[in-house]
DNA sequence: GTCTATAGGATGATAGAC
DNA sequence: GTCTATCATCCTATAGAC
């Protein structure tokens, strides 16, 4: 605690840890937009401000930057779940508390993403062990820790998929367009989070776009 | 119709049509295995026994080659949905007859893989126009064509995705060894397909496997 | 802690022969 | 219809200075 804790400043000079975190919040970004292979440390470190081959060397590789991100977004998850548990303690539905808590989740712009990008790739010796762990460790949680049924869990975690699958293709961008995409988006995503569509549909072609050319 | 319609032999010059459809059916596999940006024309060019430019040749590029894949997968699926359906006409229950319909088609190797892949590239420009438009067909034909409701349509396609998930993260590898993963796949999988499975995991380390190094 | 320079290894695409 | 040879990028990772 050398220094006091304030606002990471891009282009000066800080502590380790809050630099990793920086990077690590812009590779989420970048992961959850491009996928896995598609990113590039480069476009991680612009995002982050930083040069490429710093985000190298705080990481050690590309791919132990990607799994520290799904270790996060793995954190976070989990996190959230036992917090919307937590604040619901024997209240009438912990299912609806806990499917607010993963779909505010999409605030953290490329988490669920990139967690997804994970688990697509189970051919991957390294990626696809930390995937599938990661994947069982929420199943369990669901099961053990929030009560649902078997049946409950696997209507959950399909709507999750299903809500990550219309988050990747972008399905917002046909909202206004297309009657049916409205429908479905509708059905997927909860009333209260329609902000965060909106937010969605203005970052269309954000920063972290689709490749250069 | 020039040439008798025969097994097409790798390493024999054929018709156009015909070794199109060949290296189509390959990239298939090699799409869903490594994704779009991480499978390389020259992996579906070995796998499908000619050579890489030619692989070029045929398609024009690589983004036409993967837009292929998924016209075909779309296809193969809608078409899969309409049978089900035709043979159905009536009887009790549509959408069981979907879902065994949706889940035979793993016998097509990557080919929901090679879908999921798509979806989640909702960025790119290109591919991700397809995908949506690919999805939202595959929702109106749920809602028009199989008379499913909004709801019914919604828990169709989140148990789908979820399917697509598994076996994109392989859980299957999992299945003897962890008691929630069995739980898991055992809900998410028709008991009729088991097979199927077993198939997946002897598949484990394919001939489209990860990364080389 | 952070950068510049650059090596070294793919990979998509083109040219052109058979 | 199909191949070999090869170019031009692009990208991760290393070296080394400040």
């Amino acid at each position: 605690m050398e220094q006091a804790e304030g606002q990471a400043v891009p282009g000066t000079r800080m502590r380790a840890g809050q630099r990793r975190e920086l990077v690590l919040e812009a590779a989420t970004r970048v992961f959850g937009e491009r996928g896995y292979v598609g990113a590039t440390t480069d476009a991680v470190a612009k995002e982050a401000g930083v040069s490429q081959p710093y985000v190298v060397r705080i990481f050690g590789s590309k791919e132990a930057l990607f799994l520290a991100v799904l270790e996060r977004a793995l954190e976070r998850l989990t996190g959230a779940f036992r917090a919307a548990l937590a604040a619901q303690a024997g209240r009438a539905d912990p299912a609806a508390a806990m499917g607010s808590a993963y779909a505010e989740l999409l605030a953290d712009r490329g988490l669920l993403l990139s967690l997804m990008h994970g688990f697509i790739l189970g051919s991957d010796p390294v990626i696809g062990a930390r995937a599938r762990a990661g994947f069982l460790e929420v199943y369990r949680l669901l099961r053990e820790e929030a009560g649902f049924s078997a049946e409950q869990a696997h209507g959950f975690l399909a709507s999750g998929m299903l809500l990550n699958t219309m988050v990747g293709i972008r399905m917002s961008v046909d909202y206004e367009r297309d009657a049916a995409a409205r429908e479905l988006m509708d059905s997927v995503f909860p009333t209260k989070l329609h902000f965060l569509l909106s937010l969605e549909r203005e970052q269309g072609a954000g920063a972290a776009g689709p490749v250069p050319s």
